[in-house]
DNA sequence: CTCTCGATTAGCT
DNA sequence: GCTAATCGAGAGA
């Protein structure tokens, strides 16, 4: 087991830096039967009271959104669409909206726990979509607002190094309606990860 | 209370 | 490329 991510990292002060940081870091799980853990290859980053995109925007404050104003180091996982999870990793000083939306993630320990509620699915499919990433590890509302420095959700060092000329940056998926904050290039895509997991 | 719409996905054309 | 599925949050009355 890798060297667990301490609250340090999660206390930057800059969303951005905290996508990028996150990228090929292992995401684990305590699931009642094992532990299920993958390396993390797709980020975004929301935040500032600036970002229209972000659940913080303009500082209003909402029962759903006030997770997102705490300090980094816990989860933020809200329903969307009727039927997803998302999960987000809160970052920041307390009373800043910050967080990184975990949009995918490879399958690399727990696999024989996932297989079942992921039948018929390639595994490359398993975790290539924030919702997939929930379903995948089983994370739901319950999980919300947690530590990630906890024996639920936390992060290891990977051992993997990841180039910045690896690193693919786009628009935000799905943020239309935030105007010019739709365009800004805040998701962050390590495309090769599937290659160098499959040298290990 | 009512209405709109979403940080998505799977399945079909 | 298009859209149904599906329901709670958030805004406004």
């Amino acid at each position: 087991m890798g060297k667990k991510i301490g609250l340090a990292a999660y206390l930057i002060d800059d969303p951005v830096q905290g996508a990028l940081f996150f990228l090929g870091k292992k995401l684990a799980v305590k699931d009642p039967k094992g532990n299920i853990a993958g390396i993390i290859m797709e980020t975004e980053a929301y935040g500032r009271a600036e970002d229209k995109a972000c659940h913080g925007y303009g500082n209003r404050l909402t029962p759903r959104n006030k997770i997102i104003f705490q300090q980094g180091g816990i989860t933020y996982v809200y329903f969307c669409y009727g039927m997803h999870h998302l999960l987000n990793f809160v970052l920041g000083p307390e009373g800043v909206p910050m967080a990184v939306l975990i949009r995918g993630v490879i399958i690399t320990e727990g696999k024989e726990l996932v297989k079942p509620r992921r039948k018929g699915i390639p595994e490359h499919q398993w975790a290539d979509g924030p919702g997939k990433v929930t379903k995948t590890m089983g994370i739901t509302l319950a999980d919300n607002g947690i530590s990630l420095i906890g024996e639920r959700i936390w992060v290891e060092e990977s051992g993997l190094e990841v180039p910045d000329s690896e690193i693919e940056r786009t628009p935000r998926i799905g943020v239309d309606y935030a105007e010019e904050w739709a365009k800004k290039p805040l998701r962050f895509v390590w495309k090769k990860a599937i290659n160098r997991l499959c040298l290990l």
